[in-house]
RNA sequence: GCGGACGUGGCGGAAUGGUAGACGCUGGAGACUUAAAAUCUUCUGCCCGCAAGGGCGUGCGGGUUCGAGUCCCGCCGUCCGCACCA
């Protein structure tokens, strides 16, 4: 047997084995419990990186423990393959989308097999392929046909820069995510899914969702915005440009009394009306515009507003009017795009009304006896009882709102309401490496969906990126279609989708991928919903709420009887990496500095280095590390193993040189250990206790992903196995223990087995069972503590009686020296844990 | 501003209200070696002490308890999400 383990020879056998043997296809047929284990897709950007091998290391030590343990596992792994990065690879390499996107695809296909994932390859998809997107268009006409798309003339944020539309959720600090340009507003016609629909079944299917992070549930929760309240309409005493009312949205309609003014939106339909006779309103509503939308502008941003001179009339006493503001804090999309303000009560309506001289009046108060305090520095938000409100005089403030909801209901001028802050989703996009929109224009018809034989509208191959815009627009064929209802000359829809529209079914393609249809509702049922699925946080909103949308309006349209598509979700934290500046604040790489003593030095000019904070791994800060070299010295296993030590997978891990040679050295312990052993006679109970212990310990932590403690179990067991005199047991222990580290280490596992003369493969092995009865001590360690402090330990028989541990604990030297002759006052045992002596 | 998470050795981190610091990394000492690497043994929270032993210790201040890293109250700090949402 070779003294060491040579990685390199290991790694890529043992991998060629598995997939002539096939060992990880997914069978559909198969009479198995079957486990779906899912991972994020990858964006193939060009190369894997740290936190792709973290991501997807995790979901293989997951599956295989599940394929030792009998599950029919299903572990896919396709590509997120269309997006921005390719265009714009394609402007300046001048190299085509596809060919670049499909070069990608090999590389990273050829590192990921390095690492020995137990993956299905034979499922792999590519988003970007006509035999995936071809689907996508049907499942896109099938929901059209059921209305849940339509087109809409809709101002959306224009990123000048990409020259393209970006959904609200991709416009962080009024910016594009992708270009950093200031977004610009303007009016398209766009195609829209109405996610709206789904929000209150969205946000109840949460409730569900008890294997999500509490957080990102919340996030999801907060993203919805679910608000209730009351919508009604106040007259307005002067005829606005013809609208003789004025709806407005409030979630504290029991502070209705303690109204001093009403505000609109600078894009409220009476501001604008306005704005075309009185050019001080047009001005004002100019000068909100041109205020700057970052958080930093918005959070320091002063109230401003327009008295409009119009009044409005208080919907419960027709002789209270109140002035009526263009205020440059309504938003117009949210609610009515129109509020009424109680300062006393609100702190934004407070700040607007110190400005503008407006009454701040208590309608709120802790008691009844508080009526006639005054408001002090800030709005009070709280609860308690109304107050200077006529009939609603005593009452709480959920009474008072339900008292004015029902009033305002059946006295005709408003309605109980629910706003949501979630929008319907935009999904045109004016690129051209996206799934073409499956839609035709036709003058006489209007939009008409491409006849399903006629699928898929391909991409066409020959395009050019050297101007700015879209290609397919630009394109000279194309578009040029036949109505296929009259057969008039039509245009084709040149906007394409959204990539998160491809990435929200991904998980079920991988299920069943038929030829003819985009999955078989059956074979999809029977894998569906993902039993773990493992990715980044950062995708906690956008891509799970979509996938999560999207198989709801499959499940309206009766396609797929599945509500949520993942029932469990797991969010890893990020690889991070110290950071290195030299003197001049350059950043520089880790393979640039080097130790020197204590301090940092530059490699090669000898420089002192200053050693920055542990960042997320970003090419921006220089302190990335590319997987494949380490692969090349360590082996898969090392870097694997690395991957699940010390940190908890949920926090970020700081990857160091010195944490991978350790994994290195364990991967080269654990060949030794199976290697060397010597093979012995007789039973030694504490190992097999141990043992056992550990397999029960390393299954738990799995199944919770906990593979820190897993690991911390492993190299337990692994001491006690090296400290144990040889034995049958001992022999049975290296054993289990390539068993242990089967799913986490499987090269090295299956190099082990083999040479321990197995002829299987550990990968087809079973997970070990465990002997209960070994589970348990029978001897245990006592604490003895003096007032809680300890004092003393000792043996004591697993089970032994009160009195027993008492007597044991009086008689230590020890607690006779501390105690000095003086009786405790009392005594507290715990039975198998302690005796704690009070003096 | 609102919401959430987290504060434990030099570092990553363990710890059903019951022996704080498991396990790993780093570092020290020693063995093997002509030497180095690898490997093995051993020590490694802080302070006092030759030692035996003692004292102090889980961000800070209180509280509950025989006993608190863990529970409760109040601060401080770090990180994340949302952000004028009516």
């Amino acid at each position: 047997m070779a003294a060491r383990f040579n990685p390199l020879e290991a790694d890529a056998h043992w991998q060629k084995v598995w997939e002539e043997q096939g060992s990880f296809r997914a069978s559909n047929d198969s009479a198995k419990p079957r486990s779906y284990v899912l991972e994020m897709f990858p964006y193939p950007s060009g190369r894997i990186h740290m936190g792709h091998v973290r991501n997807y290391t995790m979901g293989d030590v997951l599956a295989r423990y599940r394929r030792m343990q009998g599950f029919e596992v299903l572990h896919p792994m396709g590509w997120d393959a269309f997006g921005m990065p390719a265009e714009n690879a394609a402007m300046e390499k001048k190299v085509h989308p596809g060919e670049w996107t499909r070069a990608n695809i090999a590389t990273m296909r050829g590192q990921l097999k390095r690492l020995g994932f137990a993956l299905d390859w034979s499922r792999e998809l590519a988003t970007c392929e006509p035999d995936y997107y071809g689907h996508e268009q049907a499942l896109f006409l099938d929901l059209y046909e059921a209305g849940l798309v339509y087109r809409k003339q809709s101002e959306v944020n224009w990123d000048p820069v990409d020259m393209t539309v970006l959904a609200n959720e991709q416009v962080i600090d009024g910016r594009g995510w992708r270009s950093g340009a200031l977004v610009e507003r303007r009016k398209l016609s766009q195609w829209f899914l109405k996610i709206t629909d789904f929000a209150e079944e969205l946000l109840d299917g949460l409730g569900t969702l008890d294997q999500w992070p509490d957080k990102v549930r919340l996030m999801q929760e907060n993203w919805i915005g679910k608000s209730q309240g009351l919508r009604f309409r106040f007259r307005l005493t002067q005829e606005a440009a013809g609208m003789g009312e004025l709806e407005v949205f409030t979630t504290r309609p029991d502070t209705i009394f303690g109204a001093s003014f009403a505000a609109v939106s600078p894009d409220h339909p009476i501001a604008l009306a306005l704005a075309d006779r009185d050019s001080a309103a047009a001005e004002f509503i100019a000068e909100c515009k041109r205020g700057g939308t970052t958080a930093a502008e918005l959070e320091t941003a002063e109230k401003k507003g327009f008295d409009t001179g119009i009044k409005v009339v208080h919907p419960l006493d027709s002789e209270w009017t109140l002035p009526l503001y263009i205020a440059n804090f309504v938003l117009m999309d949210y609610g009515t795009g129109a509020v009424f303000g109680v300062p006393g009560h609100d702190q934004r309506d407070y700040e607007f009304a110190s400005k503008y001289g407006l009454p701040i009046n208590r309608v709120v108060a802790a008691s009844a006896e508080e009526a006639s305090e005054p408001i002090g520095s800030e709005a009070e938000t709280g609860g308690g009882v109304i107050v200077n409100s006529r009939f609603l005089d005593g009452m709480e403030v959920e009474a008072a709102k339900a008292e004015v909801i029902r009033r305002a209901e059946s006295e005709g001028w408003g309605k109980g309401t629910t706003v949501w802050r979630l929008r319907d989703w935009g999904v045109s996009r004016q690129r051209y490496w996206g799934t073409p929109i499956p839609i035709i224009h036709c003058e006489a018809c209007g939009p008409v969906g491409v006849p399903k034989d006629q699928l898929p509208v391909v991409l066409p191959e020959d395009v050019t990126f050297d101007v700015p815009g879209n290609p397919l627009d630009r394109h000279p064929s194309w578009k040029h279609v036949s109505c296929p209802r009259c057969g008039a000359a039509a245009v084709r829809e040149t906007d394409t989708l959204d990539t998160f529209v491809d990435s929200s079914w991904y998980f079920i393609r991988f299920a069943s991928q038929p030829g003819h249809q985009p999955f078989e509702k059956a074979d999809a049922e029977k894998w569906l919903p993902v039993g773990q699925y493992i990715g980044g946080v950062e995708h906690a909103i956008l891509h799970l709420l979509y996938a999560r949308f999207w198989t709801r309006a499959l499940k309206r349209i009766g396609r797929l009887d599945i509500e949520e598509p993942f029932k469990g979700l797991f969010t890893q934290g990020m690889v991070t990496h110290e950071t290195y500046r030299a003197g001049d604040g350059s950043w520089l790489s880790p393979d640039e500095v080097k130790r020197d003593g204590d301090d940092w030095v530059h490699f090669e000019s000898g420089k002192p280095v200053e050693v920055g904070r542990v960042e997320k791994m970003s090419k921006s800060k220089k302190n990335t590390v590319d997987p494949e070299p380490i692969v090349d010295q360590y082996g898969a296993d090392a870097v694997r193993w690395f991957m699940l030590s010390d940190s908890p997978p949920e926090r970020d891990l700081p990857w160091s040189e010195a944490g991978i040679e350790g994994a290195w050295r364990f991967v080269q312990r654990l060949w030794r250990m199976a290697a060397d052993e010597q093979s012995g006679q007789g039973e030694d109970k504490a190992l097999a206790r141990k043992l056992h212990q550990t397999i029960a310990a390393v299954a738990a932590n799995i199944e919770s992903l906990a593979f820190n403690k897993a690991v911390a179990n492993i190299y337990e067991l692994a001491n006690a196995i090296e400290k144990a005199p040889p034995s049958a047991t001992r022999g049975q222990a290296v054993e289990t223990l390539l068993l242990l580290v089967a799913p986490m280490v499987p090269h090295l596992a299956e190099q082990a087995w083999a040479a321990l003369g197995r002829e299987n493969l550990i990968a087809d092995a079973a997970w070990p069972e465990v002997d209960p009865t070994l589970l348990v001590e029978d001897e245990v360690t006592i604490a003895v503590q003096i007032n809680g402090k300890l004092r003393d330990t000792l043996t004591a028989p697993k089970g032994a009686p009160k009195e027993t541990l008492e007597e044991m604990a009086l008689a230590s030297e020890k607690i006779v020296r501390v105690l000095d002759g003086k009786p405790p006052r009392k005594v507290i045992v715990v039975p198998d844990r302690l005796v704690n002596l009070v003096a």
